[in-house]
RNA sequence: GUGGGCGUAGCUCAGUUGGUAGAGCUCCGGAUUGUGAUUCCGGCGGUCGUGGGUUCAAGCCCCAUCGUCCACCCCA
């Protein structure tokens, strides 16, 4: 076949895709147990609403989103980002006004970049928004939140908490008109990026990995003195909440976000474990976001997760887990229709099982090493003798090897009985 | 968008100074009857990413293109 997947566009194996499941179901778990809820967001928004909140002059807006006009003439862009199209769910389903909201959603995010590990032009995000709260308890929660999300997961050994906060809408403004005046006594010495930044996005010149931009930088107007007051107090607080309860953090000033929305407190969570796409987690608070794009002033903190580097650092942990629990082994032709028979039978009484039927042609030894393959706890061996006798034979695959005859009515019984055995084994 | 590495059987890779391809694993079959994970034997399986070019001859050289990986960039 000549026609191939498009570029950046992922094809996930049963493995990959039962990681994706799984990190979706504990998510979708521990954000139900702090009260958040779910809801569904359009994967295609109007190009404004991105324009408006990403900010024009973000790499993003620049030249990362999937644009086009539609039939109508409509110019339309696939999400690159969740946060934006939800708070316009929000304020178009009226959920602001006086209220408090915990919302998630999660799906698949689109951007032109160039593919990598971990970077893929359609990729998978869990996001969540809460909305009507100003304080850092709340900013609080949502850190304890994912740090919860990690342990359950098991990666919580490989990921660190990354916290800066970049103040209020004045004091980035007022900030980063003392950087550019700063920066531009070493325009010459700049590198080519950092000077292009001078004049749309400055602060990101903070991020360069150039040794002499860093070195320049080292002199540098600091953001943490032009925090204004208020928002100082709120990273202050911040910072003891997750000392007292406990959560580990590293304030790290370079932090500050590629979108042009966030203000006061943002964060990254990061690992060593991916290379170049450390960032498995990030977000911080937009609290002039609702009202920029048109709504009444009210406050936001949120954050996404990649889905896709969650699932490639737990496939580095550990290899696909096994598929099925019983295998059934029949005489294709004679007993096979028993064995589709029982199998059924089976799959009513032990919900959550799985059976595995062996279908198409293959002598028992074929079939017995399909068994042992397929990682099952038990075989059953439905050959002629069996079917005449009313009776199914059931191998130990795992234990000792040993094997008996079952009566077919109390087969799932018995099966039951031997998996709890295994259980209080194990 | 920029720079670099790679692209040979389903998988992991080898392939010497250019002479039209090999190993291990997997898969299938066999080593006495209806029974797996060890061992032994045999077998299936490749337009050498794709398209051009150089040459009597190219998996090996050149160009282009696509894909992938790494870094930059960006970000989840």
């Amino acid at each position: 076949m000549n026609i191939k997947s498009v570029r950046g566009m992922q094809d996930l194996l049963p493995a990959q895709k039962s990681l994706f499941r799984l990190i979706e179901d504990i998510s979708r778990d521990v954000l139900g147990s702090y009260g958040y809820q779910e809801i569904g967001l359009p994967q295609l928004e109007q190009t404004q609403l991105f324009q408006r909140s990403v900010g024009e002059n973000t790499d993003i807006v620049e030249k990362e989103m999937y644009t086009f006009d539609d039939r109508n003439g409509e110019s339309l862009t696939l999400r690159p980002e969740g946060t934006a199209g939800c708070v316009r769910f929000a304020e178009e389903n009226g959920l602001l006004f006086n209220q408090v909201q915990r919302l998630f959603y999660s799906g698949a995010m689109f951007r032109y970049e160039r593919p990598q590990k971990g970077r893929y032009r359609q990729f998978e995000q869990i996001g969540a928004e809460c909305f009507g709260m100003a304080g850092p308890d709340i900013d609080a929660e949502l850190l304890l939140m994912n740090a919860r999300v990690w342990q359950r997961l098991g990666l919580d050994g490989d990921i660190t908490l990354e916290l800066n906060s970049l103040g209020d809408a004045e004091s980035r403004q007022r900030y980063t008109a003392e950087l550019v005046s700063y920066l531009q006594t070493y325009a010459a010495e700049l590198d080519e990026d950092s000077r292009r930044r001078l004049d749309s996005n400055p602060m990101r010149i903070l991020d360069s990995k150039v040794e002499r931009t860093q070195e320049i930088l080292r002199e540098a107007p600091n953001l943490a003195d032009f925090v204004d007051t208020e928002s100082r107090a709120h990273f202050d607080e911040l910072c003891q909440l997750l000392t007292d309860l406990g959560l580990a953090y590293r304030i790290n000033t370079s932090i500050v976000r590629g979108l042009d929305y966030y203000n006061r407190t943002v964060f990254e969570w990061v690992t060593e474990a991916l290379g170049a796409q450390g960032t498995v987690c990030a977000g911080g608070r937009y609290d002039g976001l609702v009202e920029q794009l048109g709504g009444r002033p009210t406050p936001g903190v949120g954050f996404a997760m990649g889905l896709d580097r969650l699932a490639l650092m737990k496939a580095q942990q550990e290899a696909a887990g096994p598929a099925a629990h019983i295998y059934v082994v029949s005489q294709p032709g004679s007993t096979r229709n028993a064995a589709l028979q029982i199998a059924e039978k089976l799959r009513g009484e032990m919900p959550g099982y799985t059976v595995l039927v062996h279908c198409g042609a293959g002598k028992f030894k074929a079939q017995m090493k399909k068994a042992d393959a397929s990682g099952a706890e038990l075989a059953l061996i439905l050959g002629e003798d069996e079917v005449a006798a009313g009776t199914v034979s059931v191998k130990s695959l795992r234990r000792d090897g040993s094997q008996e005859q079952i009566q077919n009515e109390s087969l799932g019984a018995w099966c039951l009985a031997y998996f709890d055995k295994e259980k209080n084994i194990g």
